[in-house]
DNA sequence: AACTTTGTCAACCGCCTATCT
DNA sequence: TAGATAGGCGGTTGACAAAGT
């Protein structure tokens, strides 16, 4: 009944400016009652689409860039269409956004790339050819077992067969020197956080780096002070 | 100039999973 | 523990613009 009241379509200027604002209210959850506190007719989905997509602050709206598209092309070749995780590593862009373009950009290029790069090789060859030798034990771990992986600040070596070789090939890139810049723009607090993380662990919660740094004031409040020095608009990212 | 084709991208849909009650 | 609800994700659609004929 109230469903067909809902309004679709592209958004208006003023829709965005009154969702920017909710947001900055509300924070970025709960889009059903944001939607609804808001007063747009438009569903809880829809809003967080229109949020995560085009209002999101720090979003980049420009072209990809060669890097970026060089990212893209590895990562796909490793995780398919992966596409919101594709999107973790590329600081500012949308998995939708990377979606369109490797439809329209893509996907003939990968075909290419694929042969050129690796020829006939399986999974686990091209995996080798991406990442140095030295670099295939990897500190991080995508189950969140903080138990695994290697701990940059106390050293320890928490390394198991659950890892991810993969990530780490990015550790290295020419691209963290953009993350970093991009970082800097955020307060200070926010700032070292994530620019800690990146060091050690390329932008994911589930590092094991990470983890057992959080682990270290481990306590019940720990997410709400986070909440508060992220000021929500980067916690969905992180916490995913 | 008019029409057709192709490319781009914002937005929607439906399914799946996680969380809540 | 089961059902309801919310959120997240990948696939798809459709409007619009640009390029081609």
């Amino acid at each position: 009944m109230q469903e067909e009241k809902l309004r679709k379509g592209p958004w208006l200027e003023e829709e965005d400016e009154i969702l920017t604002a909710t947001v900055a209210l509300l924070g970025e959850r709960r889009w059903d009652a944001l939607a609804k506190a808001s007063g747009l007719s438009r569903s809880g989905k829809s809003c967080r689409l229109r949020w995560m997509n085009y209002l999101r602050p720090n979003l980049k709206h420009g072209q990809i860039s060669a890097e970026e598209q060089q990212i893209i092309l590895q990562l796909h070749e490793l995780w398919g269409n992966k596409w919101s995780r594709i999107a973790q590593r590329l600081p500012g862009r949308t998995d939708n956004e990377i979606k369109n373009y490797w439809k329209s950009n893509l996907r003939k290029k990968a075909q290419v790339h694929e042969q050129e790069t690796f020829g006939g090789l399986g999974n686990k060859a091209k995996q080798n050819l991406l990442i140095p030798e030295c670099e295939r034990v990897t500190p991080r771990t995508h189950n969140g077992d903080f138990t695994s992986g290697k701990d940059c600040i106390s050293g320890t070596d928490y390394s198991s067969d659950t890892l991810e070789p993969l990530d780490f090939a990015f550790l290295n890139s020419p691209y963290e020197v953009r993350l970093s810049d991009w970082i800097s723009c955020w307060s200070s607090e926010k700032s070292e956080i994530m620019q800690h993380q990146w060091h050690c662990c390329s932008l994911d919660l589930s590092c094991s780096c990470y983890t057992a740094w959080i682990s270290k004031d481990s306590d019940d409040g720990l997410w709400d002070s986070l909440d508060s020095i992220w000021d929500l608009d980067y916690s969905k990212m992180m916490i995913d």
